[in-house]
DNA sequence: CGATACCTTGACCACTTTCAACGTCCGTGG
DNA sequence: CCACGGACGTTGAAAGTGGTCAAGGTATCG
């Protein structure tokens, strides 16, 4: 199932180095975590947690994607939080995990013992800070997207998804038009993303082309024809 | 405007000592608090901060009610948070409010100036310790509203709101029903919270009571007749 | 006792979902 | 190399949920 990847990077050399928890440790500490840490690879779609798992671990996510959901009963799901790099996964506090975890792109993760990094934790106030930040970075995100969940139409849901992929980017241009965006994820998680149906998500897509606001390329891949335009479109006003 | 408060309680006495963000400072660290600390009260229905305020403080809820909303330009607003006592607003690390935040009931703060604080959580672990806890259980329960917010029917919403209460209060009786229940907000306030219109609050509640679910002695004050059939009209099965 | 805020109810409407059919892309194997 | 299959995406028509607008009812506090 999820294959043990064979790299090992120097913390030294990490992509999400400055960062990640381990962004404030000194080269002490970094070597104390650097001994502690292990990584796991899982293929885009593979399932990482499911919720009420056991979790022997806490995690950094290194590259890749993924998400973490929640579902009723009858299917209906909800996607309750994009993990993108430096994004950390668990409690060292917990032992089983509170959402399902899946790799939307291929993912790596650095990976912790929970108990051994409650330890260090403890006595590393450099970690423990920059989890404080990491993790109320991530609620503050949480609730900015509850106001998109509870109050936006479904226009201003994808007009707030598709700005939001050029901010990451940061890719805006002087002269208004922008570079080819690629659409990270399909029409149904989107939906389950935007809290919409992928048939919604289609129709809305269509009705932003049509309106002259972005043009499709082929199916995962866009410009942003008028940026203004979008920016109108998400709800949030003229700034942001 | 807002009052300060006359009374200090010693934190040795304080009703949120053993959950607040100070449950594991010991003595010596706990003397250092109390003499940062301050307190402020507010009344019902005031604002205390608004969404890019400077906040001068951090603060943990001693009691009373506080709730955490965002706006769109056009006035739509989503309730993202409610504070109860021992929840803590702010962050040492940003001196800019991201939420409004306003009195639900009377609320009475502790608070501590920003610096200081950030400079006691270097020094002391089980302060932040204890706050990156009390962060995440936060960020557990806005994702569980993700969920709310994004899937969940009017009716269901309501149910789970009810529900809510009776498991907050913890008053299910072996025999089925419950003792009679307060509504603490307004219509308005509730359908804010849920993502509803008030009109579609009131619809939903009087039929739960024509499907027998629950009972109203007032609008202020209901009886669950079928804690069961609650259950299942919140959509998340038989056992939550 | 009147003013004001809060709540309920009805009629109508809009938006999103649902259901269904069809189209397109892409990888696999004949 | 092409054909097939399956996953993904688009479009249309109909239905339903919740919102909007409007009027009237009820509680509460001067």
């Amino acid at each position: 199932m999820n294959e043990q990847s064979h790299f090992r990077i120097k913390c030294s050399e990490c992509p999400i180095r400055h960062r990640a928890v381990c962004s404030r440790a000194d080269d002490a500490e970094l070597a104390v975590m650097e001994g502690m840490k292990s990584y796991q690879t899982y293929k885009a779609g593979e399932p990482i947690l499911r919720q009420g798992d056991e979790m022997k671990f806490v995690a950094s996510v290194v590259h890749g994607v993924a998400t973490l959901s929640q579902s009723l009963e009858d299917g209906r799901t909800q996607v309750v939080g994009l993990m993108l790099p430096s994004d950390f996964i668990g409690r060292a506090s917990r032992a089983e995990a509170q959402f399902d975890v899946a790799a939307s792109t291929d993912v790596t993760l650095c990976q912790f013992e929970r108990k051994p990094f409650a330890q260090l934790m403890a006595k590393t106030p450099h970690i423990s800070e920059r989890l404080i930040e990491i993790t109320m970075d991530e609620l503050d995100a949480a609730r900015d997207w509850m106001l998109l969940l509870g109050r936006k139409t479904a226009r201003e849901k994808i007009a707030t998804f598709l700005s939001m992929l050029v901010v990451r980017h940061g890719l805006e241009l002087e002269d208004g038009t922008t570079p080819r965006l690629a659409l990270p994820l399909t029409r149904e998680k989107i939906a389950n993303y935007l809290a919409l149906t992928l048939e919604t998500v289609s129709r809305q897509m269509t009705a932003l082309q049509k309106d002259g606001v972005i043009e499709f390329t082929d199916r995962k891949h866009f410009n942003v024809l008028d940026p203004r335009a979008l920016q109108l479109a998400t709800g949030n006003g003229e700034e942001d």
